[in-house]
DNA sequence: CCTTTTTGTTATACTGTGTAACATAGTTCG
DNA sequence: CGAACTATGTTACACAGTATAACAAAAAGG
């Protein structure tokens, strides 16, 4: 047997620290304002002492990344693998999928959705995104020009982004179903549309 | 001669108090990242004792909101104008104006634009923008669908200012006349094309 | 069981918020 | 002009949150 690699030497009391201490900060997100929430208030709901806190985390933010780290990717590798099938044919039923699986998970996006007060979350979340749909949607349009990648990636991720927070904020009305027309006809059709039109024109 | 109205009577001390305050703050946004200015730092850059700035704003908050209605108020008047000529022919060159006009008025879009991290002022100009387009933009898709305008409204908004914000942080490269086609094609046209999809459709 | 590591407790320095009391300076109007 | 009024400055205070340090207590691991 060869020696255990690290993660499998990690002290259980450290996971449990940890652990309690990213449930303390989830829930709390899930009950007010992000921006209200100290580490003092963290600490008490995990019932660690305060300055555990600083042993694990140098900052509110970096718990919140290691937080959404976890919930992006998965959230990633289920839009990827939505993105890839848009190559083959199932284009009709993709943005259906897209919004059964935020009603599944509608805590993970409510928590990334609050989250995105904090520019930096809000730009990393549109980056993984608009980079997903820059590998797997964009070269349907057949484009070559960067500044057009860039910006319609860019526009389709904030976009997606923005449709999801209005379900939400909507009490997820209209069902899976019509936002995957929506979705369809809004952001992906409209957006490869927009690029074919662009391409004919110098940037 | 009647005796002034209320606007005129207000002392010296106070329009120059609250003009070195909302000066302050602006210069502060500007150099550095909103969430770390404190009401001390505003102070002290305004020259004015701390507790003054409370004899005026209940909070940081309350204060770029005075700011942001000024600069907003302006800003909503020349979107609007645009957005009317959008109704008669001038659609070729519509966008190309907004940006030029972005241009011209950086700092305030800067401000604008960082402000996005405090949640209420991002869903205030989102509010603000979505309402203009849904009074002189949408009606030219002809929906009657109140869930599809609701939805297509915040999404020009939103793509708008992603455009925008995009543009600022790309050092303006692409010259205002390539904007506003990226602009036509990626946001109106692609919109107004989604719209009638959708209403070809149940909600 | 003894060493190592983690955690808790207590204390401290610092920064920022928000309020209060009183003195000082500027404004307004008779 | 001078008195009454109002805004501002100064100083003080209570409070909350951040971040760190030192030492004691508890848990983990060989």
């Amino acid at each position: 047997m060869a020696p255990k690699s690290s993660p499998l030497n990690v002290d259980p009391r450290v996971k449990r620290t940890r652990r309690l201490l990213r449930d303390a900060l989830v829930s709390l997100i899930l009950e007010k304002d992000y921006a209200s929430i100290s580490i003092k208030e963290i600490t008490e709901r995990a019932e660690v002492a305060y300055i555990t806190f600083y042993r694990h985390f140098e900052s509110l933010d970096q718990l919140l990344m290691e937080v959404l780290d976890e919930g992006l990717a998965e959230l990633m590798g289920h839009i990827e693998t939505l993105a890839k099938q848009s190559e083959t044919s199932a284009l009709e039923t993709e943005g259906t999928l897209i919004f059964k699986y935020i009603e599944e998970k509608a805590d993970l996006f409510r928590i990334l959705l609050k989250s995105q007060s904090v520019t930096r979350v809000r730009k990393k979340v549109v980056r993984n995104i608009a980079a997903i749909f820059q590998k797997s949607c964009i070269p349907l349009a057949t484009s070559d020009n960067q500044t057009t990648i860039a910006i319609t990636s860019n526009h389709i991720a904030i976009s997606l982004l923005a449709l999801i927070e209005w379900w939400l904020e909507n009490k997820m009305k209209p069902a899976p179903e019509q936002m995957g027309k929506v979705y369809k006809s809004l952001i992906i059709d409209s957006t490869v549309g927009a690029v074919r039109s662009l391409s004919t024109v110098s940037m």
